[in-house]
DNA sequence: ACCTGAACACCGTTCAAGT
DNA sequence: ACCTGAACACCGTTCAAGT
């Protein structure tokens, strides 16, 4: 059985696949990630692409695991506002790099795996430095709209719940910092709008007078 | 010419094009929205909706328009915490109402004149509270994120210039707001990103350490 | 002036067929 | 085991035709 010339048809796989869509989405948008076109640029017809991912709302979902994954974690040992800061420069980047990132993250119908790693992280971070976890989940909220670009629902919106139990337990070992959010934290929609509503406005009152008190007066 | 039976069939509109489609979404979610099911919804066959609407993005547009106009508009004369306050509201119960809204509203490729409105009041009820244009336009966007729900560029995001001049120019008289960041405000894009995660980390810290003197120790 | 039916170039996905 | 061609039920949109 003949060699095919060198490098001319690596074998497809998830990753490739998902690399090839991500690929798509930076040059053309996410509307134009469409299982005809990401299999055009793999040179391979739109249905070799089931045989690595179940359909397109899976390849979506492995696109956002492969995003998630590129964000940076300091080691442990970081002081608190410096772990986060590098968290966020480190989103912002990713940002830049696939500006259709937020609307597909912001958009996914459930949390997974690298994604709740991602979050756990964060949230040790803000445990470790003392936080409670009700102040831990609330900051997430707070800091991860703005500053990492995307939101995640840790509690199911319409009933207040933690997610899918089972998923809950699933998590327990490895990803302690959620898990202890989810257990020891309620979520009361309405007080942390008013918390992360008045911490920003006191800080922009804070930031005018501070303005005012350094520049020339107009 | 015999009349039809009362309100058997009144005729299309824009705005009941629009009313439809926001429905639509309202009941099975965005993707639901295609021009099919939109005439079903309106006892009426796909192409009659491009009399009143020149296509599917012009439509996507109009709801983004229609939502916006929503957002509850304080007098004046209002303090400006308590304003913003209750602009922060109302987009909120907009939000809960239409869940796929910010996802809609951050999507869309250009600003249109409601959402200019609405920026522009947001934008004046700051001037008008003492803050700088520089300091507005960053504020605008630190609080819009979370809090309103979503965020649209002012400075176009490649060149940093403000947006396209002619449309600029149409806002003089009507935005003055608006316009006034557009002209005395530049767009440092990681200023503003240090300056709104300080802020945050900030308020965060103040909180964290409120929260330790105030409840039993742990 | 407004609505429609047929048609076109696209989607995601199934399935039987190829190697 | 992996890839494909034809097919199906959908898209947005054009256009000629109806009233």
């Amino acid at each position: 059985m003949p060699r095919q010339p060198a490098g001319r048809r690596e074998p497809l796989s998830r990753e490739r696949v998902l690399y090839a869509a991500i690929d798509v989405a930076d040059r053309d948008g996410l509307d134009a990630v469409t299982m005809r076109r990401v299999g055009q640029a793999l040179g391979v017809e739109a249905m070799s692409l089931y045989n690595h991912v179940p359909g397109k709302q899976e390849l979506l979902d492995g696109m956002v695991d492969m995003l998630v994954e590129e964000i940076e974690i300091p080691p442990a040992a970081t002081e608190w506002k410096e772990a986060i800061r590098t968290r966020a420069r480190s989103g912002r980047t990713l940002v830049r790099r696939h500006p259709w990132a937020p609307a597909l993250m912001t958009t996914r119908p459930a949390v997974r795996v690298p994604m709740a790693t991602y979050l756990d992280r964060v949230l040790t971070v803000l445990l470790d430095a003392g936080f409670s976890p009700q102040l831990a989940h609330t900051a997430l909220h707070v800091l991860d709209s703005r500053v990492l670009g995307f939101t995640r629902d840790l509690f199911d919106p319409g009933t207040q719940e933690p997610m899918d139990p089972a998923i809950v337990a699933s998590l327990t070992s490895t990803h302690p910092g959620m898990t202890r959010i989810l257990e020891e934290a309620t979520h009361d929609d309405d007080a942390e709008f008013a918390f992360a509503l008045d911490l920003i406005l006191d800080g922009l009152e804070r930031a005018r007078d501070a303005d005012g008190a350094t520049s020339a007066r107009r």
